[in-house]
DNA sequence: ACGTTTTCCTGAGCGC
DNA sequence: TGCGCTCAGGAAAACG
């Protein structure tokens, strides 16, 4: 599932092997993959094809990579080609003689007749669009993920305001570590490392929490998904990969997320796993102690 | 306005 | 062998 460790390597994937390339043509397979591009496939394609791919940016789990039209940088008016990985999402940089994936979605061919961009996804819940950036800001991001925070490895990300938005919030602490429009990048496996790293409990009510507390927690979310991008990211099967269909390595180094009955690396209690919002929560039971309910009526 | 729940999707794994 | 069920989960949309 990538989460902004695994989003990072793709970036730095296209960073290397598209950016200054010329789109010669593009083939929309599944229209549920450009869902978000309100004019459909045929517009999709139509704002691709001829444009020169730039420097691949990042914030999140959001790509995205600003297009130059045929007449030069200006020309391609601040649009932006965006994706999202969704859970199943994979960019590769592949041969075209390659044959098609079973799940692949989009296909970008390029004027060099070199490797193309494919967009393979099995669950769909990833997609691509051609945007226009918002208004006057400088760094292109493109308008729909105006609302998406900045991510903890952004150098613009700043601690103080999470700190306080997080304590002000009246929910549990999970459900904002996962709240993209108060920190963005973090997934269901980092909340649950970061968790277990800070010895908190899942459904610990956030108005509860000190300054301090948020502090070590931000501190422990940025420091996980650091170990993780170094490594390559986390890959539990081939659903996570690189531009190149490489895993990452992380997975071994994970302390709570899927160690369920394995025993916690700082205490040898078993790991639990919880349902909790549809999915699951791994925890130690002894490290990370659920709040206390409240005596209620 | 804000916090919570539902929804979208497909393949692996499992019990019977 | 195959059917039905559960699970994986990011984030927009719908709901209260």
């Amino acid at each position: 599932m990538p989460e902004l460790p695994e989003v990072e390597v793709v970036r730095r994937g296209l960073a290397n092997w598209v950016a200054g390339r010329t789109v010669s043509g593009v083939d929309v397979l599944h229209p549920r993959a450009v869902r978000r591009q309100p004019a459909g496939a045929a517009d999709f394609a139509a704002r691709l094809t001829g444009t020169t791919l730039g420097a691949a940016q990042r914030r999140g789990k959001y790509l995205w990579v600003p297009l130059a039209g045929p007449g030069g940088p200006a020309a391609g008016g601040g649009f932006s080609l965006i994706g999202h990985l969704g859970m199943s999402g994979q960019l590769l940089v592949q041969d075209p003689t390659v044959p098609d994936e079973t799940h692949l979605r989009v296909r970008l061919r390029f004027t060099d007749g070199g490797r193309e961009l494919r967009f393979v996804d099995q669950r769909t819940f990833g997609g691509l669009a051609v945007e226009e950036a918002e208004d006057g800001d400088p760094e292109g991001t493109p308008v729909s993920i105006a609302h998406i925070a900045r991510d903890p490895l952004d150098p613009r990300f700043d601690d103080a305001v999470f700190v306080a938005a997080l304590r002000a919030r009246r929910t549990t602490v999970k459900r904002a570590l996962l709240d993209q429009t108060l920190i963005s990048g973090v997934g269901n496996i980092y909340a649950d490392e970061a968790l277990w790293r800070s010895r908190l409990h899942y459904d610990r009510p956030t108005a509860t929490l000190t300054r301090p507390q948020v502090a070590l927690l931000l501190a422990n979310a940025r420091e996980v998904m650091a170990a993780a991008l170094a490594v390559g990211g986390t890959s539990f099967d081939s659903l996570y990969v690189n531009v190149n269909g490489e895993s990452g390595y992380f997975s071994r180094d994970l302390d709570a997320y899927g160690r369920e009955h394995e025993p916690c690396r700082r205490c040898g209690t078993a790991i639990r796993r919880a349902a909790w919002m549809n999915r699951s929560s791994y925890f130690c039971p002894r490290c990370q102690r659920a709040p206390r309910l409240r005596a209620g009526g």
